[in-house]
DNA sequence: GACACCCTGACACGAGCGTGACCAGGTTAT
DNA sequence: ATAACCTGGTCACGCTCGTGTCAGGGTGTC
């Protein structure tokens, strides 16, 4: 099958050759390479570089960002600890949870107060 | 209820007053406000506060990165087309997936072939 | 009303990111 | 075999991030 090199694939996607090793060195789009180690680039790889420039462009996204959303599927375990720490509480904070909280915010003041000499103030 | 100012919940949490600004910034704790516009921790601000630091150390992540987990919950369609983009190829490449690509693969060569005057080469 | 605290906004600064440019050496096609 | 291309590595530069600190002004408590 043939493939373009990385000055050509850089050509035909629009991103510098300086930018396909980097793009790769995230993780993001890994060309196969030659017997002489040459990154060569097949339709997969130029549709994969053309659908990533969009996602960047439309989205306004960094290369960055896309390589966590990478690791977020790599490490199932870090996206699991994200989805429970958005889940546990609010945004927009609310108000008190449960007894639990109240125990662990008493024993919170508590410190405070034992470090630092203030004190508390009634809420709005 | 009885709430910390910004000092007393920094004081109670490890952050400096400063981050507690900044991650409120970034959407990631926010704190409701008195009357006068303080801000106001509670319990559940403090426990999210606590939650926080151990995602970032745990699992060696930066704020700036849950804000981007924070904007993926926010932008279903982000979400969606990241989710796009990492099941329409694999990372390891294979090969050829199917004649449209192929299709696709030609018209790029033969516009790379049009701008520069280069040529293909056989794979590994 | 005095004093301590909080607010927002700004400047500062080291560290890391995105990107280009360059180098010495290996690969490929003709 | 030679010219053109590729490779990994490194230096450089501008930019953003995380963080501290300061200034000018409002808020809360006694």
């Amino acid at each position: 099958m043939a493939t373009l090199t990385i000055n050509e694939a850089a050509a035909a996607t629009g991103w510098s050759p300086r930018m396909l090793r980097y793009v790769e060195q995230l993780g993001l789009v890994e060309a196969p390479r030659s017997s002489g180690g040459y990154r060569l680039y097949g339709p997969a790889q130029l549709q994969r570089l053309r659908t990533l420039r969009e996602l960047l462009t439309e989205h306004d996204v960094e290369l960055g960002d896309v390589g966590f959303a990478l690791r977020l599927r790599r490490e199932p375990a870090l996206s699991q600890a994200l989805d429970g720490w958005f889940d546990a509480a609010p945004l927009r904070p609310s108000a008190v949870r449960d007894d639990a909280d109240w125990l662990a915010f008493e024993q919170d003041k508590h410190q405070t107060l034992l470090t630092h000499t203030s004190h508390t103030r009634s809420s709005a």
